[in-house]
RNA sequence: CGGGGAAUGGCGCAGUUUGGUAGCGCGCCUGCUUUGGGAGCAGGAGGCCGGGGGUUCAAGUCCCCCUUCCCCGACCA
């Protein structure tokens, strides 16, 4: 039983003046955690009990498909991380150092290097596969700017586990008892999630799904569709194109455009000038092709240019491109950049210029809205000239193409046509194929049947654990504070007493706690003595026990009051059969 | 890494303009009163004013550098 009156814990009645998110301020001020380090938090007794609830959830359902725990180290050596080339890939945001030899360690991100050497050391036959593991560890990212407390930060717990098998077949077997499992974990954890199609990103391979927790404070943008089932990542979603329906366009010719360095200017213009559109209507801005050009740091710090083209009337969305260029990042095309490359006219490069093998000698790559025949307007590369009727195949050329156009809601859903929503959300779970990139690296092979050496393929597979704690904050609580689903609630029942240590309130109350303790609940007692009632109702709110009991002035009339934490609802319980009512409420669900 | 804001007791804040004894509310300790919605009175404890360097007789306050935090843009469990 956890007694108030010795729990090691301070509520707080102001928010903290650094937290902007419900789920840190609330947990902050409930006394479930506390800040260590820039991106490092100290868990305390309560927020401890569900960061192990959390965990428990998750042992029940990965040992539920047949996986096996195990631990690594987080201090890892920089060898087998060399072998992947992710000492390089993973950039800034791998935690490096040196031991006192001056030899490269680093903190371990993420831990497949580790497990595919594992296997390999311990298996080499078809016969010992499929194998599953996992582990619970801490993980280390430095990320540019940790946010929203627990959300994001430098240090956290995650549950990752990794699958080998001899073949396809086997791979698609292992992701889908993955995936069957988060599903049961988030449905546990009372999280309302969404599972989506996503990049592999940096790690490399195939398939790959993301589980997102609905949230308006989450980082993750999606989209979906409100016929069918598609649901995507933004970065992850792939446009479906209509053919040109541009026909008989006739020859390009530039035209003067003074003073339109922008698309909106662009279109002013042409309206003014009298022109018709390709398609006979009025000039639009998607009737342009905007070409932004960017800078790609390589994993290894060198920078090369690329050009993007684009419909004017659309962005280019900066982490849609960066995901297609993973593990290169972006920067934009400084200043500085223009004057190193003087064929590109800012405000009115066109593709004359742009190719590898054109004049300005910097890749180009086209949105997959740029179809065969379609016609644009587009920059003369010349300052005040565009260029009209450029149709592409007959005109111009690219080095291919890439989806870098922002997306938005209302766009048509690539599986049936059928407009899209946008919405925001948090990354709890990603599992995804890896294939054989990691065995093939670090050569990991077994023999088959055949007595032939196959190279296994992987799949991995990671959930949040400490930002499951954060997500369940944030999308369970009110005005008055936490509301914890029972799975993961540090307790079952909480006692409050109003008695003033010395009465029949008081020795009821104790008689209720240890007896509901007796019944197998796990009980959080106010025990306090001296501290006003108002002052342990806003506790119990605060906190987030699911059951609320008040043992206190309705005694008298042989009454004890039950409240539901969540809806509120208030319940007035005989004092004789009170026991037996609350352990039905709490085993109820 | 760019742009904007901020750092003063456990928490929330004032004080900085105009340099001159470090304050308020909450929380904490003691005593008395109080006890169904963050109680009252009285008395206390607790601060290298984020760090370093300057200017000055004197710096929380002025100048320079650094660190950290928050928000907005580029990364991910």
């Amino acid at each position: 039983m956890l007694r108030l009156s010795q729990l090691f814990l301070r509520t707080l009645r102001d928010d903290p003046a650094d937290a902007e998110v419900p789920s840190h301020k609330l947990l902050v001020r409930a006394g479930y955690i506390r800040r260590a380090a820039p991106g490092g938090y100290t868990w305390l007794p309560l927020g401890w009990e569900v960061h192990r609830n959390i965990e428990r959830v998750v042992r029940e359902e990965m040992n539920g498909i047949g996986a096996q725990e195990v631990h690594f180290p987080a201090l890892l050596p920089r060898e087998p991380y060399e072998a992947t080339n992710r000492w390089d890939d993973y950039g800034d945001t791998l935690f490096r150092l040196k031991d006192r030899r001056g030899a490269d360690f680093l903190l371990g991100p993420t831990h497949e290097e580790m497990f595919t050497l594992l296997v390999r050391d311990l298996y080499s036959s078809y016969k010992d596969l499929p194998v599953s593991l996992y582990q619970i560890q801490t993980k280390y990212r430095d990320e540019a700017r940790p946010r929203a407390g627990l959300l994001r930060g430098r240090e956290f717990t995650m549950k990752d586990s990794y699958s080998f098998d001899l073949d396809d077949d086997g791979l698609a077997t292992s992701y889908l008892a993955h995936r069957n499992a988060y599903i049961r974990i988030f449905d546990r954890l009372g999280i309302p999630y969404v599972v989506v199609s996503a990049m592999s990103g940096a790690m490399g391979g195939s398939k790959s799904e993301e589980f997102l927790a609905e949230c308006e404070v989450g980082e993750d943008t999606f989209v979906r569709c409100g016929s069918c089932n598609y649901a995507a990542n933004t970065e992850a979603v792939r446009v479906r194109v209509a053919p040109s329906t541009h026909d008989n366009i006739p020859a390009a010719h530039v035209v003067d455009t003074p003073s339109t360095p922008t698309i909106d200017t662009l279109v002013d213009c042409l309206k003014s000038l009298g022109v018709t559109a390709p398609h006979g209507g009025e000039w639009t801005g998607a009737d342009t092709l905007k070409n932004v050009v960017v800078m790609v740091k390589n994993p290894d710090g060198s920078r090369t240019p690329l050009a993007v083209g684009v419909p004017g009337d659309r962005e280019v969305d900066m982490k849609r491109l960066e995901a297609q260029l993973s593990p290169a990042e972006v920067e934009p095309f400084g200043e500085a950049d223009f004057a190193a490359f003087p064929a590109l006219v800012k405000g009115y490069i066109g593709p004359d210029v742009l190719g590898a093998e054109k004049a300005a000698g910097v890749r180009y790559l086209l949105d997959t809205r740029i179809t065969d025949g379609s016609a644009w307007v587009t920059g003369a590369n010349v300052s005040g000239k565009h260029v009209v009727n450029l149709v592409f195949g007959r005109d111009f050329t690219s080095d291919g193409t890439i989806e870098a156009a922002e997306v938005r809601a209302g766009d048509s859903c690539p599986e049936c046509g059928a407009p899209m929503r946008i919405d925001r959300g948090i990354e709890i779970g990603h599992v995804f194929q890896l294939g054989r990139k990691y065995a093939e690296a670090l050569d990991l092979k077994v023999l088959d049947k055949n007595g032939k050496q196959q190279v296994v393929t992987m799949g991995s597979y990671g959930i949040g654990v400490s930002r499951a704690v954060a997500v369940v904050a944030e999308t369970s609580h009110d005005e008055l504070g936490l509301c914890w689903p029972r799975e993961i609630a540090p307790a079952d029942v909480h006692v409050v007493s109003t008695g003033k240590g010395n009465d029949e309130i008081t020795s009821f109350s104790d008689h209720v706690a240890l007896s509901l303790e007796q019944r197998g609940l796990k009980v959080l007692f106010d025990d306090r003595i001296g501290v006003s009632p108002g002052v342990k109702f806003k506790d119990a709110e605060l906190l987030g026990m699911p059951t609320i009991v008040i043992v206190g002035k309705g005694l008298a009339e042989g009454k004890v009051e039950v409240r539901d934490r969540k809806s509120g609802e208030r319940t007035d319980v005989d004092a004789a059969s009170v026991i037996d009512h609350i352990v039905d409420v709490c085993r109820a669900l």
